[in-house]
DNA sequence: GCACCCATGC
């Protein structure tokens, strides 16, 4: 800023420096034209104020053009620089438009070009409507788009190409494809600007089929698309994962000669990679003569989707340059295929590095990584993280905060949370719903439900999914039958199979099995394995053979190797005696080599995660949780606890074995474990892999009132709030 | 009295 504190020259001494002015202004302005850093421009910038060549507007102009375009200068910079014009006329003033609406304020824009219509001596020309449109499609700022539109036309610019052409991409931004194309197909003389337009929008749009087809017919018409238009159709083989059409593409870029930049060639790697090929875009990452950090990237996504982690590893490590994006990537590919505690760990590593600033998307998986495990200390601390750090707290975030502190086990701080914001869209809401269902606060969940409406915010499928589940955690029949008969007629949103499966959970486990088969025969889609499942399971629980037998036989059609329904149809045959059909069923999964899943719980006891299977003894402590459990079966015997066999599979055959099989469930030696660790104020929180078993639970009902503890159980499907000897599940589960 | 524009990838 030290060119600003340069006195300014008056214009009388301008007046006699003018004499000199043809030589000093060519020297000085092609001193523009070489600048490669704000510190010379901000010479030059000098030197024009102390000669006063800064007031003749056309090198003014020209000093402004370079603050404002070059890629050293600053946004900021080139403001201060306009703001001396002591005259700025309409080019300058475009160029400022130009200048923020690729920013990263676009609205800025908008905001320069209302200052020009009050203060410029000219009308917006040709050249100010694509910078005001392209500012409108970055905000997708439809109104002010169209208005703007009103305008072009108003001052008879309606037909000008650059115009018509930023238009469909404003309206393609927008969402409006029909009048993308209404505008498109109107443009008289198409270049090659506006196909890819057109095209770009239909890409972006969901709709990829419709943007080849236009590529076809735009080469039909013998229009030479250039390498923009080969990236916007290659992103649509992306996005319809046509692998042998985007192999054709590549072999047809090389045909027609299409000049081959950094920009293409990370399509194509793009494209290779979503359309499950990592093997043809490694290929391609080889030959790179360069590449940027979208190019390492995408190789990383590539790797890290298709759950290769080691090779996704391998791409990390070998980055140049590790953004935040790098590292989201491995989080989130993590925390969407089960396995938390890796996402975790990346995030640890992040926070150790220091090389990167984690932003709002890390957040979002994290928090997620965080309510897989019910890592609460980790969640606790990212909440205040985001408040500490100033991180605007939108709606994603609020629903992953929502649903981090409701997996936790903290309803009461979801609640909190949920109620704190003003803005909440239909997943902040559909969130706290299933966070009321999972804590068996059925009644409450449908209340809010319609507090919803009153706030006019829209159910979409999740939402159903949700209060379904809600009304079937709290054996709500009549409610649930409500909600499913209405959501399509009443609310819009057709049925799928999830929305079949809570219907199936909801009629079965209580016991109306016949109704739930009915619904079943009368789906207009295929039923999917949960549905069957759900099925099975309250033949389980109610103990019918035939329909049961009926449910597995459909489930392992659809899942060959699901042992789950195997388990649960021993279960049936077990509880009514059937046990020669037991032994085979026992053969069958030895035969296949099933395994059982085995059993998992964990516990986080200061911010650290303890994990602990069947009857383990890897735990460092193990010797005290062991004599922890001895304690605890002595002082339950007296309050009439015994170990329930019936629980058990019956894949084991001696009795003694059952009992010590029965007392090392993972969830019992997570209690004991909490019971050892943590402070007798604190809940303990246990997070099961599988559901809990009757025995389990009759154990920890006991536990919380012998000790007088708080425990907060979440299995696979629900919450379990042991207290006093109760659970908030009332049994029903 | 000059010149500036539209379309691309994670």
């Amino acid at each position: 800023m030290e060119a600003l504190s340069v006195p300014l020259i008056s214009l009388q001494n301008f007046s006699t420096l003018n004499n000199n002015l043809p030589f000093r202004n060519h020297q000085i302005l092609s001193a523009i034209d070489k600048c490669s850093s704000s510190k010379q421009l901000k010479e030059v910038h000098a030197r024009m104020l102390r000669t006063g060549l800064f007031f003749d507007p056309f090198s003014a102009s020209k000093l402004f053009t370079a603050s404002a375009l070059s890629s050293f200068s600053t946004l900021d910079y080139a403001r201060n620089v306009f703001d001396q014009i002591p005259q700025a006329n309409l080019y300058t003033w475009n160029i400022l438009i130009r200048a923020y609406a690729s920013s990263s304020d676009p609205f800025q824009s908008f905001v320069i070009f209302l200052d020009l219509l009050d203060k410029c001596e000219d009308l917006p020309n040709n050249f100010t409507f694509p910078f005001v449109i392209k500012a409108a499609s970055e905000l997708k700022a439809s109104r002010v788009g169209t208005a703007v539109h009103g305008m072009a036309i108003k001052l008879s610019f309606g037909m000008d190409l650059y115009i018509l052409n930023s238009l469909v991409r404003f309206y393609g931004a927008c969402g409006d494809l029909s009048m993308a194309e209404r505008l498109f197909k109107g443009i008289s003389c198409k270049d090659v600007v506006s196909w890819n337009s057109m095209i770009s929008a239909f890409a972006q749009g969901n709709c990829p089929e419709d943007a080849l087809e236009l590529f076809l017919k735009m080469e039909r018409e013998n229009v030479m698309p250039n390498s923009v238009t080969m990236v916007c159709v290659l992103s649509a083989c992306a996005k319809k994962l046509d692998l042998e059409f985007g192999r054709w593409v590549c072999s047809y870029i090389e045909r027609k000669g299409i000049k081959m930049d950094l920009t293409l060639r990370n399509a194509m790697l793009d494209m290779y990679t979503k359309c499950g090929s990592v093997d043809d875009a490694q290929k391609l990452f080889d030959e790179m003569p360069e590449r940027d950090v979208f190019s390492w990237t995408i190789m990383l996504d590539g790797y890290a989707k298709m759950g290769d982690y080691d090779a996704a590893r391998g791409v990390f490590n070998a980055m140049p340059v590790k953004e935040i994006a790098a590292w989201n990537v491995l989080i989130s590919a993590y925390e969407q295929n089960g396995k938390p505690k890796e996402a975790l760990a990346i995030f640890n590593e992040l926070q150790l590095s220091k090389i990167a600033k984690p932003d709002e998307v890390t957040l979002v998986s994290t928090l997620s990584a965080c309510a897989q495990l019910g890592a609460i200390d980790l969640g606790g601390w990212i909440h205040v993280y985001i408040k500490r750090e100033g991180i605007d707290l939108n709606c994603h975030l609020i629903s992953s905060l929502v649903d981090m502190y409701a997996k936790c086990g903290a309803l009461e701080k979801a609640l909190e949370v949920f109620y704190s914001v003003e803005e909440r869209d239909v997943y902040v809401w559909s969130a706290m719903i299933a966070g009321l269902g999972m804590h068996g606060r059925g009644k409450a969940a449908i209340d809010l439900f319609f507090e919803m409406q009153e706030a006019k915010v829209k159910p979409n499928s999740v939402t159903f999914t949700n209060v379904l589940c809600a009304c079937s955690h709290t054996g709500l029949v009549d409610e649930g039958r409500v909600f499913f008969h209405e959501m399509e007629p009443v609310y819009g949103v057709v049925p799928e199979t999830k929305h079949y499966a809570c219907m199936v959970d909801i009629l079965g486990r209580a016991g109306f099995l016949e109704e739930a088969m009915e619904l079943i025969n009368e789906m207009s889609i295929t039923p999917s394995a949960s549905v069957w499942g759900a099925l099975l399971g309250a033949c389980s629980l109610h103990m019918n053979v035939e329909l049961g037998e009926l449910a597995s036989d459909q489930l392992l059609k659809l899942e060959p190797r699901n042992h789950g329904a195997i388990v649960l149809l021993s279960n049936i045959y077990a509880k009514t005696g059937r046990w020669e059909k037991v032994s085979e069923l026992r053969k069958l999964m030895r035969d296949t080599e099933l395994k059982k899943e085995p059993g998992c719980s964990s516990i986080e006891v200061n911010g650290n995660v303890h994990e602990f299977l069947v009857g383990d003894n890897l735990h460092p402590l193990s010797s005290n949780i062991y004599s922890k459990l001895d304690d605890i079966a002595t002082k339950l015997k007296p309050v009439g606890y015994e170990p329930n066999k019936s629980h058990l599979l019956q894949l084991i055959e001696e009795d003694d074995l059952k009992e010590q099989a029965l007392s090392l469930h993972s969830e019992k030696l997570a209690i004991a474990f909490g019971l050892v660790s943590l402070a007798p104020s604190q809940p303990i929180r246990v997070v099961k892999n599988l559901r809990i078993c009757g025995d389990c639970h009759e154990f920890a009902k006991l536990v919380s009132r012998v000790y007088d503890r708080d425990i907060l159980l979440r299995d696979r499907y629900r919450f379990h709030h042991f207290r006093d000897g109760h659970c908030s599940c009332m049994d029903y589960w």
